[in-house]
DNA sequence: GTCTATACAAAGATAGAC
DNA sequence: GTCTATCTTTGTATAGAC
């Protein structure tokens, strides 16, 4: 009986994961947490804003969550390993050559941008405000030892990797840092914006290509 | 006399800008606030934060600028000017050909930013949180009608010239956007940073020229 | 688990003496 | 112009009823 029940809560909690109709009250608080510490940054965000946002009672904030700022941590790791992480499977597929790593960085980190554009500045902000608190757990040093920076020394010996590697996330990334200038000013709407970043999914590695061989 | 005096005045005036041994308390305060809204941004500055920097009471600070935004604002639109206004001239030089532009932006711009590498994430931040507050303020609009617009669209009229901007920007700007996360991660010291981006003054306009003949 | 009510601290701003 | 003292608002967190 006890087995038989343990089984049956597994399979329900399974379920509730695959189809969140309606969240939980923790799963929705976390939901509305992303939304607005991405949108206002740690410091300019209220925890009622959060409960708000969420439709649910300020004090449940701190039930599940204990603390605003363990609260943001926690959204913290996810964004982080949202932006990091996507990078470096490629960055260490060792049956990659650096053309085809380009071709792949390009699409995918683009691809992940575009559906998370305020991504970049968000992270880049608050790693700036309070580095220590969480720039150590990220996989940073292992970028600079990885497969495609070995690629890269191998190419140009004569150029130091990290020239390489900041030109090309300089390109990918930029475009998302800018964005806000672009828009607001009336350069850009955000449909011409989507459309010259998918532009560029196909034109940065050509300009990667060029920038190896600039002599 | 009376004339003697006044003229006295303005020479002691004059005097005291040349030569700030001491500051007047507005300037003091000023000087306060460029340092806590550059490192903490606006939400996480407190007031009594600048007064305690600048060595005055808080209540000057509200005497003299009558609101935290109020000096904010302030502050923000001569980070701005730097950022933005180091650029526009040389965009706007009709005696420059386009690799002459590459040369003076990578030089100029470069020098400005070692001087304050943390004016990109501080403005792009700030603009993001708060984009009608400050970017209508901005000559944004006439980067994009600039001479150098111009000479792109003339040399790549295939290309939308938004792209070659966003690359030279990139290339320029993000190394001091990603600064945080590699000094603290440390893989780059500041002294070794610094290096890198001496390097980079010449190898930028050279990467550009590369990325035009790029098919 | 969820709510109401409230404690407690921090922060912006001002009144009024000097 | 500058200071001390204080008001007011806001924001985080918790106690306790349901």
């Amino acid at each position: 009986m006890v087995t038989t029940k343990g089984i049956s809560m597994a399979k329900r909690k399974k379920a509730q994961e695959v189809l969140p109709t309606e969240l939980s009250t923790e799963e929705k608080i976390k939901a509305a947490a992303r939304i607005v510490f991405t949108k206002k940054g740690y410091a300019a965000t209220r925890t009622r804003d959060i409960a708000e946002e969420a439709g649910i009672n300020l004090a449940l904030l701190n039930y599940y969550f204990r603390s605003k700022e363990k609260l943001f941590e926690l959204i913290m790791m996810e964004k982080m390993t949202s932006f990091f992480g996507v990078i470096t499977p490629i960055l260490n597929d060792t049956s990659l050559d650096l053309e085809e790593k380009f071709v792949a960085i390009s699409e995918k980190y683009t691809k992940t941008l575009l559906e998370n554009p305020d991504l970049p500045l968000f992270i880049l902000s608050e790693v700036r405000m309070n580095p220590d608190q969480f720039v150590n757990k990220l996989p940073v040093g292992k970028a600079l030892e990885s497969h495609f920076i070995k690629q890269l020394h191998e190419r140009r010996p004569d150029l130091h990797p990290v020239h390489l590697l900041m030109n090309l996330l300089g390109l990918t990334v930029f475009p998302f840092i800018i964005k806000p200038v672009l828009v607001t000013a009336g350069a850009l709407n955000e449909k011409a914006f989507t459309a010259k970043i998918q532009e560029r999914i196909a034109l940065i590695p050509k300009w990667m290509n060029a920038i190896l061989k600039a002599k």
